[in-house]
DNA sequence: TGCAATATATCGCTATGCAATGTATTAACA
DNA sequence: TGTTAATACATTGCATAGCGATATATTGCA
């Protein structure tokens, strides 16, 4: 896991690419599939995560609908057309920031 | 620009790679460094650079000492060995976590 | 029965960034 | 000479974001 403050502001771009590339998914889920994907080295919190998702509903960029699975009420989010576009935007953004950062990092001895 | 929230922890490292690098730099030269080596696309504000340069000086990763230069007092910092150290931590993270974020932001749909 | 996994939620604290504002020196230029 | 811009440092106070801790309830399994 990292120092966490490097993951600050991107948790909602990868919440919104997952969302992005799937019709519906639940909080737990989104969590799990995060940590799949990144092999472990990112755990989304449960302390982060639902804010998260509440917030996005809010904004209008998720919406969220019930489902009965036995006794349990399930929450399904799904992304909106404002989502979309939010989703592109973050994900240029992330990948233009990278490039930055990688250009930052590069080894710079004495070149001025 | 970056919405910002992205440059969040990353400051940090950027300074701490860049004092590895030279012998001494004062914050004003810092911040044109960044800007020249980000090709504008990062922007150290005050209220952000010499707040994170006071905190690393507190905490042992620079020193700093005065320089007369004509009236004016430059203040130059140069990074401790605990400094250096830390400034392969800070970079090594930077790195695992652009790879993370990599994979993450892979387009993705129906693999699962 | 009891534990682990599933599933959602909230409170309160921390860290960080930064706009705004202030001060002073120095350089350029009209 | 007066003025503007660049250089150089600093601080206050607000906003944002993350998240540990904690709570609750269901489900599956040994």
């Amino acid at each position: 896991m990292y120092s966490s403050q490097l993951l600050k502001g991107t948790y909602q771009t990868v919440i919104l690419k997952l969302l992005n590339e799937n019709k519906r998914m639940y909080g737990y889920e989104i969590s799990q599939r995060v940590k799949e994907e990144s092999k472990g080295e990112i755990q989304l919190p449960e302390g982060s995560l639902y804010p998260i998702l509440h917030k996005m509903t809010e904004e209008g960029f998720l919406k969220m609908e019930k489902v009965n699975i036995g006794r349990r009420v399930r929450r399904y989010y799904s992304i909106t057309t404002a989502g979309t576009s939010e989703a592109v935007v973050r994900m240029e953004e992330l990948e233009r920031f990278m490039s930055t950062m990688k250009l930052l990092m590069q080894p710079n001895t004495g070149t001025a």
